[in-house]
DNA sequence: TATGTTATGGTAAACGTTTTCTTTTTGTTC
DNA sequence: GAACAAAAAGAAAACGTTTACCATAACATA
C-alpha cells in the first residue's frame, strides 16, 4: 500500500505538506507545490489510510444501525433513509441485525464500540434496548437516536401510533363499520399496546362497546394474521364487519383467511393494516392501511444524529405525522 | 477513552503483557498475572481500540457489500446472508446503495478504500462492475465476490438463470398451456437475457412458435408488469393463456391487471414469476414462481469470501440451485 | 542595520495497538 | 555453587496519519 511518505518522496516535499494539501489545511502551500502533491497523489494511486487518521483524529465517519431483521419488510426503508443522509454528510453505516436477542445485540455494541464508531442508531425496541443502555450507555457514552418507542432517556425519532390507530379506526367507523374487530402485535410491544389503545379511544368515543371477541393477540407475522380470523365472529348478526390489524403482515394474512372463506374483502369485511409496506399496495385488494413514514423516519434519526455528534443540541423527541392511505380493502369503488 | 496503557498501569504490568492476554498469545502468562490483567481491563471498562489494532496488524475485519438499493426485496435477504455469515466468522458489513449510479459506486469504492475493508460483495451488476472493475481492481486489489452475472475475472455466486426459466416455462407446458407470454427484465440485464433465452428453449424445445406479441419488455418494476398485461392479446382465439415474468413484482402487476380485467387467474391466464420474494406467498393468488435462494446466495458470497480472506483457493463460479415453487397462480385446486 | 512580518515549508510527537528483541527471574542439573 | 534453560515480563519500534511548533527566506519597516 502507498503511504503517504511516498507521496511526499515522490513530490519531494514533507508528509507535512501532503497531509496539508490532503485536508484543504488553512496553512498556506503554494500553487506550484500543491500541483505536485497533487500529481504525485494521482500518479501513485493512493488513498489515505483511514483508519490512521481516525486514530488521529479520534473520529471514525462510521455508525453503526442495530435493527431486528432486515428481511423483515419494515426495515429496508428505514435502512436506506438512514444510509442516504449518513452517505451525503461523509458517514458510513455498519448493518447490525439482532433477531431482538440480547445476546447478539451485546455482542454488536461491543463490536462498534471497538471499531469505536462516531454513533448508533437503534430501533426494534425491547429487549434490545435493555441490553443497550446497560452495556453501552452506562459506560462512556456515544452518540445514540433511537427510532421509535423507548424507556431509555435517549433522543427519539416516532410516530404517534396510538392517534395513527385512533384515525384508522374512525376512518372504519365514518363508514359505518360498529364492529370492529383487531389483531394487536405482542402484549410486550409498546408499540403494539398504543395502537390498541387508539383503537380503544376510537371506540370509546364513539360509544361503541368493544365486545371480548373483537381482540385477538397477533405476533406482527403473517400467520398470525391468518390465523386470527378463525378465532372471530364471521357470520350471524354477532358477526364483526370490520378489521383493524396491527401491522400490514397480519392485515394480508387475514385478507388471505377471508378469501379462503368466500367472505368478499371489502364488501363484507373490511380491512385496514398498519405500517404500508410495499407490500400493502401490491395485494389484491390493495390494502388501505396507516402509512408510516420508514424512509423519512431514518433520514430524520440519521439527521438527528449528525447533530448530535456536531455537538448541537437536539429534542427529545422528534414525532413523524402518520397518514391514512385508503386504497380498496376498506372502500367500495 | 481508557488505553491500553491505562490497564497496564492499573494492573502493574506492562502493556506487551495486556496485549498478550487480549490476544491469547502464545508467550505465556502466569496465572496470578493474567488475572489480574483481566480485572483491570473489567474494572475499567476497557474496550480495544480496533483502529490502533488494524493499523498494526493491516485487516479491519471489515468488508463492504455494495447493492443497488436495500429497499428492492429481492435485495434483504442477500444481505442478511452476508451479515450471518460475516457475523459468524468475525467481520463487520458496510451496506452501500448505489442505486446502480456509476457515480455513487465509485465514491463509495472510494470510502471503502480509504477505510480498507477487507474485502468487497458486489451484487446488482451492470454499469456498477464496469466502475468497479475500473477503480478498484485494476489498482491494487481487494478481495471481492460477485453475486449473479458478471464479466469481470471475480469469483461469482450465482444462479443458472437459462436453465430456471426453462424449467418455469416448461411447467406451464406441462399444464397444457401453449400460448405462454413473457414479461421480460430490461434488455440490457444479463440476467434478462439469460432469463429469455430459458424462456425460448423451453418453447422451441415443445415445438411452440413463439408469436412477436408474446415477449414483452419491461424493466423488473411492479408497473411494467401491471402495464405489459394492456399489450397482450387476451380475447378471442388468439388469446395467450398463461405468462411468465421475469421476476415477481412484474408478475404481480400483471396479476393485478388481469384481476381488474375480470381475468381468473390461473383459471384462464396462468401466472408465473420468478425471485420468490417473500411477497409471493402473501398476494391472492399465491405466486408460483422460481425460487433463487437469496439467503443462500448471501451465505455463499460470504463464505466464498472469507475462504478469500484466508487465502484460500475459491471456484471462479459456485452455482446455486433454484427450485420452482408452484402455488396457486399456474394450478387449480 | 536590526527587527518584524509573511509565506512557505519541515520536524517530531502523538494517537493505541502488536511484536521483535531483550532482560529478568526461576528452576534444573551437574 | 556454577552454568544453563525455561518461564515470565518488559522496552521500544512500527503501523500511517495530523498538528503543534519550529525554521527559513524574502521582504518591509524603522
Amino acid at each position: 500500500m502507498v503511504t503517504i511518505k511516498d507521496v511526499a518522496r515522490h513530490a519531494g516535499v514533507s508528509v507535512t505538506t501532503v497531509s496539508r494539501v490532503l485536508n484543504n489545511s488553512q496553512h498556506p502551500i503554494s500553487p506550484e507545490t500543491r500541483e505536485r502533491v497533487l500529481a504525485a497523489i494521482k500518479e501513485l494511486g493512493f488513498y489515505p489510510n483511514a483508519m490512521a487518521r481516525s486514530l488521529q483524529l479520534n473520529e471514525t465517519k462510521t455508525i453503526g444501525l442495530i435493527l431486528p431483521d432486515i428481511a423483515n419488510p419494515y426495515y429496508p426503508g428505514i435502512v436506506r433513509g438512514v444510509e442516504d443522509v449518513a452517505h451525503e454528510k461523509g458517514y458510513t453505516v455498519i448493518l447490525c441485525n439482532t433477531d431482538r436477542s440480547r445476546e447478539r445485540t451485546k455482542e454488536y455494541l461491543r463490536v462498534l464500540r471497538e471499531k469505536r464508531v462516531d454513533g448508533v442508531i437503534f430501533t426494534g425496541g425491547g429487549a434490545v434496548e435493555d441490553a443497550s443502555r446497560e452495556h453501552f450507555f452506562e459506560q462512556g457514552s456515544v452518540a445514540t437516536v433511537v427510532i421509535g418507542r423507548h424507556k431509555a432517556d435517549l433522543p427519539a425519532v416516532q410516530v404517534d401510533n396510538v392517534r395513527a390507530a385512533r384515525e384508522a379506526v374512525e376512518h372504519l367507523l365514518r363508514l359505518g363499520h360498529r364492529r370492529i374487530a383487531t389483531v394487536t402485535g405482542p402484549a410486550v410491544s409498546t408499540t403494539a399496546r398504543d395502537r390498541l389503545e387508539g383503537y380503544r379511544r376510537a371506540m370509546e368515543a364513539e360509544g361503541v362497546d368493544i365486545e371480548p371477541g373483537w381482540i385477538i393477540e397477533g405476533d406482527f407475522e403473517f400467520n398470525s394474521g391468518y390465523q386470527a380470523v378463525a378465532q372471530m365472529p364471521l357470520s350471524g348478526n354477532q358477526r364483526i364487519t370490520a378489521i383493524f390489524a396491527h401491522n400490514d403482515l397480519m392485515a394480508i394474512g387475514a385478507i388471505k383467511a377471508l378469501y379462503e372463506r368466500g367472505i368478499k374483502v371489502p364488501e363484507e369485511v373490511a380491512v385496514v393494516g398498519f405500517d404500508n409496506i410495499p407490500l400493502a399496495s401490491f395485494v389484491t385488494p390493495a390494502l388501505s392501511t396507516v402509512a408510516v413514514p420508514v424512509y423519512d423516519l431514518g433520514v430524520t434519526a440519521m439527521r438527528v444524529l449528525a447533530e448530535l455528534l456536531a455537538g448541537r443540541k437536539v429534542p427529545p423527541v422528534t414525532t413523524l405525522a402518520t397518514h391514512l392511505e385508503v386504497r380498496e380493502s376498506s372502500i367500495l369503488k
